[in-house]
Formats: structure tokens, sequence, C-alpha cells
DNA sequence: GCCAGATTAAATGTCAGACATTAAAATGTA
DNA sequence: TACATTTTAATGTCTGACATTTAATCTGGC
């Protein structure tokens, strides 16, 4: 393994990357066990502390799990599609949340990404995949439902569409797009009106998937696409209006 | 903050996860200092070693950065879009190595996610991105040009495409896939014949992107992505037809 | 010979206290 | 006021110890 110059980095950083780097690099492979902490402290001439951060470090990126008691120790992670779509979930709503990323760009991405794989879906899609759906949509009509619920909802609404393709990459990363912008999706209080129009285009695609149509999913996912924009922009002028309508009943 | 029950889990992954539930949930705002290691460690009542693992971990998903010297600490950081890029690359080689990803499924995905950003380059590219497209197209066509080279040349190209829609998420999302399945396409060996098909393939595509022409774009996409397929196929068929050859000869 | 239980050993998890290093802030002086 | 010095508060690192977990080994009885 590499040695670290006295650099600028902490030592528990520029470890973590040598092992980080051996580790895609293929020279650590799945469930090969790292020498003990000990044995990596001998090695890299530190403290086990330190190479215990280091471990924490790649643990935290799921490279890596621990096992204690005899014959434990650190072994290579196999890095599972559900462990990457947690964190590519939390990931992307930080960065939709931290960088002031608009709503009409993350809708325009989220959309275009699923228009991706409306032809995939529409050739492969399985009852299943219908049945969800069909089902999603009979909940959205109901009454009671609250706004947090419908969102949870639709979300799983456009899972299914996107699991349809049958591609485990495609599923990978646009459902961590679609997720992320939960939190977006929610400050839009839905009305029974808008609702009923959201659940009338969800039918409509769900009847195109059904019928195998490619262009009408297309085509029916960018009129909801546009519709949930313009509720966006009513939303917020109206917040707006409502915000100047107090201010000068103060004054 | 929240408190840890005597649960089944490491304290630093615990005391991670709280902090980490302070960020996500809006309490801890970027910029914001956290309490010192001291403090921290007196308020969840385990060591300084513990606490700073649960740091590392924070820091290793660039939640946090730290600041030494007086009036330093832990600051909640501002995730940018270069470092969760960053991640998501290593993320996406590794999900596609550790799983025996099929080329066909990766590549599917790749131009899927890449076609669903035409519509958008075609309307909304700059000159800027038709020079690079130029460029990279001029210098995949020398001869001299090293398989490596020509694969980072590819990839290149294929982002200037993606940032043309000039939609961050987009870039963001599909870079990280574009990017992670260069080691996939560099097993391909490129041939004189292919690049030169490739480079064909990649002067149509420049021109309806500057003729703002997206079916263009979109049908000559899907062209370069069975072509890329059919050659991943018959490299896979000719090692297989060399393997078999030498194990006639041998035997 | 074989199985159940006790023992051992090796590893991670946690703690306590100390010192080193850094960089900002406070202080003193011309 | 401007600049050099000192102080101080924080992270970075080390040492050594103990606790806990768990697999492997040893032991005794049948």
């Amino acid at each position: 393994m590499k040695i670290d110059p006295d650099s600028s980095k902490d030592l528990s950083a520029q470890i973590a990357e040598a092992i980080r780097a051996e580790i895609v690099g293929g020279q650590l492979i799945v469930d090969q066990r790292l020498p003990s902490e000990a044995e990596l402290a001998d090695h890299f001439e530190v403290s086990r502390p330190t190479v215990r951060e280091a471990l924490k470090r790649l643990a935290a990126q799921s490279l890596i799990r621990t096992q204690r008691g005899a014959s434990g120790g650190a072994f290579v992670n196999r890095l599972r599609f559900e462990d990457a779509y947690d964190q590519q979930v939390t990931t992307a709503s930080l960065l939709l949340s931290m960088n002031a990323v608009s709503f009409d760009v993350a809708c325009e991405a989220r959309y275009a990404l699923e228009r991706a794989c409306a032809p995939l879906s529409a050739q492969r899609r399985t009852p299943d995949h219908l049945a969800t759906m069909r089902a999603e949509i009979h909940r959205q009509g109901q009454p009671g439902l609250t706004d947090e619920a419908f969102c949870a909802s639709d979300v799983t609404f456009h899972r299914a569409l996107v699991d349809g393709a049958g591609n485990k990459v495609l599923s990978y990363q646009l459902a961590g797009a679609v997720e992320a912008m939960q939190p977006l999706m929610n400050m839009i209080t839905f009305t029974a009106r808008s609702r009923e129009a959201i659940v009338a285009l969800h039918t409509a695609i769900a009847d195109a998937v059904e019928a195998q149509d490619a262009t009408k999913i297309d085509t029916t996912l960018t009129e909801l696409e546009s519709y949930t924009r313009d509720l966006a922009h009513s939303v917020v002028t109206e917040r707006q209006r409502k915000a100047k309508e107090q201010e000068t009943a103060t004054a």
C-alpha cells in the first residue's frame, strides 16, 4: 500500500484516500479483509485512533464494513444499489436545498430524465408495474388523503413508471432525483382541484404505458411538467400577494 | 440535539446520524459552527475520540468542514455540485464494477439519459458548447491519439452536449453516469476503423446541435448507441474465439 | 470418538489524559 | 494608529489502558 508524505491534509484523510484508491483500483476486492487497525497503524506509522478515523471515513461511504470479535476486522463492502440510492437521495436533497436550485430547474431535470425511460418502459413494463400505477392512482383519488401521503403516492407512481424500463442503473439514477425533489414538491399544497387534474394526467400515463404508446407517455409527461410548473408559479405569486397585503394592512 | 439510547450501533455512528439529521432537517444551516469536540463529547456523554470519529464520518460526506486554531471548529459545509459530482462518479463506478452490471444495461442507461437532454441542448446550446464539440471531434481524428486520450475526449464531447442543456441538475446527474462508464468503455479497444465511424457520428451530432434539430440528435445518439453495443459484442466474441483457439492449441 | 460447555485470543469499541499545531484574537509598544 | 508579540481556544495526534464481542480452541464427560 502507498505511503503519505507530510502534506497539508489530515493523516486520516490521506490514509482513507490511499485505501479508497486500493478499493476502486481493484487491488482490494469485495469481502477481502483489510489489515487490523494495529497493523495499519504500524504500516502507516501513525497511531490507532488516526487509523480509526480513516476507517470511519470509508465506512461513511459504505466502502467498508467492520466486524468485532476474533477474526473480525474491516472488510471491503459490496456496494449495493440500495445503499448508493440512500446516499444519492440525501446528497441530491442537500444540493437542491443548499444551492438555491430553482423549482423550475429541478422540475425540468426530473421530467427530462423521466421522459428518457418512457420508451423503454413502454416496451418492457410488466403487469406488476401497471398494477402499482393503477393502485396509486386510486389512492390519489381518495378525498381524505393528506398532502404528505399524496406526495408519497406520487413518488411511488413515478418510480413504478421508471422501474418499468427494467434497467437498474436507470432506476437508481432517476429514483434518486425524483425522491430528492419531494420536499420541493411538498411545498406546493395541492388543492382538491389540482389533485383531480394530476390524477387525470396519471391515468393518461398509465393508459399509455398499458397501450405501450411511447409517444403518448412522452407528451403526457410534458403536460404534467408544465402543469406542475404553472401550479408552483401560482403558489409563489399567491404567497407574494398575501405577504404584500399583510404589509399594507400593518402599515 | 438528540440523545442516543444504548442500541446496537456504534456510538460514533449514532452521533453522526444525529448531527446529519440536524443538517438535512435545517436546524443547522450552512456555515454554522457546531459545538467544539469537547462540548459535543460532554453533551453526548462520550469521549472526544468517539466524537471525532463521528465528525470524520460527516466530513467524508462533505457535510462538514473543519478549521484549526482559535475560533476554529466544525462548520456545516455548503455542498457544492463539484463535490457531489466526485462522490457520484466513484459511487457509480463501484456500483458498476461490484455488481456485475452488464455493458448493455449501463450503455442503455447512459444513452437514454443523454437523449433526455438532447431537446434542451438543441434549444439552448451556446457557441462555447459547439466550439468544444468541434474541438474534440478534431482531436479524435488525430492518428497518434492513444486509446485513453480518445476515451477522455469522448467524455468531454458528451459532457459538452449535456452541459448545452443549461441545467445544472441534469449535468450533475448525467455527467456522473457518463464518467462512471468510462472504465467500461475503455475495455473496448478502438480500431482505426471504428474511430472513423464514431467521429462521423459525433460530427452528425454536432451538426444537428448547431442546426438545433432535436430529432436528428436523438436518432444519431440512437445510432451511436447501437454502434457502441455492436462494437462491444464483437470485441467480446472475438475474445472468446481467441480463448477457445488457444485452448484447442494447448490441448 | 463426539458433543457441550468453558476458556482463550484477537479483534474492534471506548475511554482518559496529555502534548503538538494552528490561527485568530487580545495585548503591548513605538 | 500601526505593527509585533503573546495569549488562547480549537483541532490534530499520540500513548496506554480497559471493555466488549466473537470465533476458535481446549476440556471433560458420555
